[in-house]
DNA sequence: ATGAAATATTCTGCATACAGCATGCAGTGC
DNA sequence: GCACTGCATGCTGTATGCAGAATATTTCAT
């Protein structure tokens, strides 16, 4: 009568037996697309022929059209009706809109996490924080990028506050396309390293008004950084 | 090879000639789908079955699973690998949360508003006010909240931010379907014009920080009265 | 040769068909 | 009587088929 089956206490400790991710290939593919089009795979304002597109991946129409239309709703293509899907292209004043919205976000995430952020999260932060020091000390440009990226979801995700991570990380990806083309002569670099140093601290103080205007500084010289590569 | 024709530029100046509004069927379907689950004909946290609604609707189930993915992408509905879409359910805290972040949302517009918003723009609100109080002074609540949003939605867009506008819309509507419940006494409702009030006032002065102020306060004293309700 | 109408082709949008997974139920062994 | 296995059913996920719109091409008139 001893029950152990189907229960994850069976013998061994399976507890990595892990409920087994399931993808849906739409889901796959709205990962894909948005990469394709992050990359440039996918030019912005060129249409997407979704039968050619298809062929190219392996998939039926049908997986496709939802994903596109997945993306349609995140604002990374457009639809127009009878003629499908366009990828959508950003001008400048659309990129300093979505960092003015960005910026917003983590000035509020910034005040939050000072709040309601554990210990070990602002542990954790300062541990992202100095292995991107290596990074950028070794200048290694990718990793300090993905490092910098990670810090700031971090910090965003400290405010436990599921609305704010979510348009945050649909901001950040709109934004990745555009970022990956900013490149930053090594003064700025040093500059935007520097205003990392002070949110980390700002952070372990707790001190809100400190880490939100750090963080809102942050960007407001991201834009600047970018602004002409746009 | 001057192709002429097929453009709006027609003889006469028809401005009305219509760009003849062709809506595809899955985009009606996403805000039918939307107000279907604002107005709680599709309850939250049940299923949605794509072959009996599709019949009742009369649609096949290819743009209504389309419709589905779009609407998951906006946060309405939760994508279940092979068990299909449920109506997503909002506790309480998710509740507060996005308001946390719609309130951020209209200090920022607020404040933009001040800045690059037109004279027309501001007198429009302030018509809006107006026509707003009418329906207080007779009891209108329907009407009245309806112009409440609209006013709210008038001023985001004064900031001239698309992205903005599209996530204070996309928040605006997922709280619909609570804020429809909230119901608040005389004396709330007499607060909440008299905040209004002051907003526009602000607005008028071109007083940001007024503005912004109003604009948060608004919105605090929103959720302290639908708290309860939710 | 040029421009416009007519035609052909391609692509989107929707419907239908089929395969695989999930779930509920009956049957079997203990 | 209880639990598990195997089957049946229903639903989701994907592919394909078909009609209409959009675009490219050809043809014809000037």
């Amino acid at each position: 009568m001893v029950r152990m089956n189907s229960v994850n206490v069976g013998a061994g400790d399976v507890s990595s037996v892990a409920p087994l991710q399931r993808t849906a290939l739409h889901d796959t593919l709205v990962n894909h697309l948005r990469d394709m089009i992050i990359e440039g795979n996918l030019a912005p304002g060129s249409r997407i022929h979704e039968g050619q597109l298809g062929e190219q991946l392996g998939v039926s129409r049908t997986p496709l059209r939802e994903a596109i239309k997945y993306l349609a709703s995140e604002g990374l293509v457009e639809l127009v009706p009878s003629r499908g899907a366009v990828v959508k292209r950003f001008s400048p004043k659309d990129v300093e809109d979505m960092l003015t919205v960005l910026q917003s976000m983590e000035e509020l995430a910034g005040r939050l996490a000072c709040e309601v952020g554990s210990a070990e999260e602002i542990a954790h932060v300062r541990a992202l924080h100095d292995e991107m020091l290596d990074k950028y000390r070794s200048g290694d440009r990718l990793n300090y990028y993905k490092l910098n990226q990670a810090i700031h979801t971090a910090i965003v995700q400290m405010a436990h506050n599921a609305t704010l991570s979510n348009m945050h990380t649909t901001l950040q990806t709109r934004l990745k396309r555009i970022r990956f083309v900013g490149h930053e002569g090594p003064e700025k670099w040093a500059a935007a390293v520097a205003e990392h140093e002070e949110m980390i601290v700002a952070l372990e103080q707790r001190n809100k008004p400190a880490l939100s205007e750090a963080l809102g500084r942050h960007l407001k010289n991201a834009w600047e950084r970018v602004k002409d590569g746009v």
